[in-house]
DNA sequence: TCCCTAATGCAAGAGGATTCGCGATAGCAT
DNA sequence: ATGCTATCGCGAATCCTCTTGCATTAGGGA
């Protein structure tokens, strides 16, 4: 046998991927348009030109695509930053990330994913983001090998990453550079003590 | 006239009044019981004996009906903790937070906050994250006068706060009272540099 | 007490959302 | 190239959410 499980009879590739292209571009371009109560399975279907029955057997509900969506771009994962220091690491990594966020499509895939969150059908253990978590570990662990004192990532998470998400979710301030900056040297204060 | 306005010909006492209290104890058994997802008008409607009609007329969707009953919820008002010191305040304070928070009640409240940011259905004023940050300034102002090291007002919610409502929206898993006290202990540490 | 009308109950029904069966298309292994 | 079958397109059927018109009930001021 070619494969070497004999379970697995998918067919990831050719059209099936095309139509999975298609429906992610109109979610995405909907989203952008729209608030997020309009983005039904009808207009993603009608805009990409898939079927409707074909999104609702794939996906099952919309949460669920989203969260299909939001995958698909975290697959492509931006590189986590080497600069040879903690401090530039994460300053590089939080002013991104504040920039993503701050970007109107970042806090529709924030508050998407949040909205996921609380939907039973959606898996809960998205690999991407805790491939997102190893690559930060990653981080961390290379300013250890270095002798840098580093927090542990959900220290990180919590110091640097959680006070974006509150401005995205609760407030009407995006997050900026600024406040990027902050809490890195904030988080850099913690694990100096 | 009686009325000193005469426009508001509206009547809040008696079968209104009794309507409104059935519908609130209903959405808040319910949401107790069941998934968020799983408290639709109609099962409001049921529980509480009236009428999915009048439910559908009074509050339109469901995210604006948990408005109004956390609405009604905090009308009551949370007293602030006063101890005699910023540990003791800062403690009580976040571990009743931490609690309130992990209630099926209270992530809900804080996705239909977070969902109302954006949404123009739902009464986008928030009185009640004014009112806290009213009351948890009240409490910084307190330490100062007393000679302690306070930190500001934005400090303390990206440090204590934001961390908890990022495992209410965006993890499965519920703030507790040992994160609670993790986090005032990071703040006092950050304080006291 | 009496009257006006806001608020509710009731039921029919419009409009979407979701599912299902079946034939057609196209990966992919041989 | 060829056959198997996963996947898709299509349309109808079903289910459900939400609205609407009308009759009835009950606040609350005179």
């Amino acid at each position: 046998m070619g494969t070497t499980d004999p379970a697995a009879k998918r067919r990831p590739g050719g059209r099936t991927a095309r139509v999975r292209a298609a429906v992610h571009q109109a979610v995405t371009e909907l989203l952008a348009e729209h608030p997020p109560e309009d983005v039904t399975i009808a207009a993603v279907a009608q805009r990409s030109g898939v079927h409707q029955a074909t999104v609702y057997r794939r996906w099952r509900t919309m949460p669920a695509l989203v969260d299909d969506v939001v995958a698909g771009v975290l697959e492509q994962g931006s590189p986590v930053p080497d600069t040879g220091s903690l401090r530039g690491d994460l300053t590089a990594f939080a002013v991104k990330a504040a920039h993503d966020l701050g970007t109107p499509m970042g806090a529709v895939y924030v508050r998407a994913v949040a909205y996921g969150v609380a939907a039973p059908d959606v898996d809960t253990e998205r690999p991407e983001i805790r491939g997102r978590g190893r690559d930060l570990q990653e981080m961390l662990d290379r300013a250890a090998r270095r002798g840098e004192p580093a927090p542990e990532l959900e220290e990180l998470l919590e110091v640097v990453l959680a006070p974006m998400y509150y401005r995205v979710l609760l407030t009407t301030e995006p997050p900026d550079e600024a406040l990027a900056l902050r809490l890195v040297e904030r988080q850099l204060a913690l694990c100096a003590r």
